[in-house]
DNA sequence: CGGTATCCATTTTGATACTG
DNA sequence: CAGTATCAAAATGGATACCG
């Protein structure tokens, strides 16, 4: 197996165990989440998945509110993880592209399960919550 | 006494978003993964799925590095959205039961999903990381 | 066009102490 | 046992200004 535990004892096994995993910061899913779950990742990935391939503009336009930062920021991270690769179109000024690698449009899955799950039973929790609303 | 209302609007009014779904406040998604983003979220979700039901004392032993004040705020808000529930032994001293709802399980789904996304590809996504290392 | 750099506000989480 | 209350720290996100 691939070593994943630099800072671990070593443990081959890999696959899902029943508990004791999730719960070190080293975590896979643990570190997924804290990037999945960041507040722009989502849509951005979202949006690549359906349109391709963006310019840095395009993609900034179509995510209102994202500070040039944010998106910044946020892709780097995605293209650090090899979720996202950039392509560079030498013109002056330069055109800059980011779309989904495999291993990107592989997370969409799971991610559109997610949103999925979301569409369908967000309205049921907003109705428990206001027949349940417990004031502060 | 605590706000616990900080991720929601306060008001049940109906807000038409500027903008369209993904990208407003009220979106589903934008609004699951806020929640399951949340640090400890995933691992309660799973652990309960695990255990089925569980006290919350042995809750808190199975979530290492909780302090009560997350697991109790954590499960607040789980509770507040239906997905897990409380139930109390009014014995002395009382005895608190925490378990899924059926909506709670049925979101463990999804997570599951991405749960084995991450075991799979971040031993993936750490070995790029590692070659393209972009340090700060 | 496609970013960086800086500073600041907000949010989120943690540590500690105390209680019915 | 199962929490609350309070304070502080840390992480995150946003506004603004500037650059190749």
């Amino acid at each position: 197996m691939e070593d994943r535990t630099s800072t671990t004892p070593g443990h081959p096994e890999v696959t899902s165990s029943p508990r004791g995993d999730l719960f070190s910061p080293e975590c896979p899913t643990r570190r997924l989440l804290d990037r999945v779950g960041s507040k722009w990742v989502a849509m951005i990935v979202k949006t690549l998945a359906e349109a391709g391939e963006l310019r840095y503009a395009d993609l900034k336009r179509r995510t209102p509110g994202v500070s040039a930062k944010m998106l910044t920021q946020t892709l780097r991270g995605l293209e650090d993880d090899h979720l996202v690769v950039r392509r560079v179109e030498p013109t002056v000024p330069p055109a800059v592209h980011y779309s989904l690698t495999p291993l990107g449009r592989s997370l969409d899955e799971p991610l559109a399960a997610l949103r999925d799950w979301a569409e369908t039973h967000m309205s049921e929790i907003d109705q428990h919550r206001q027949e349940t609303a417990r004031q502060a």
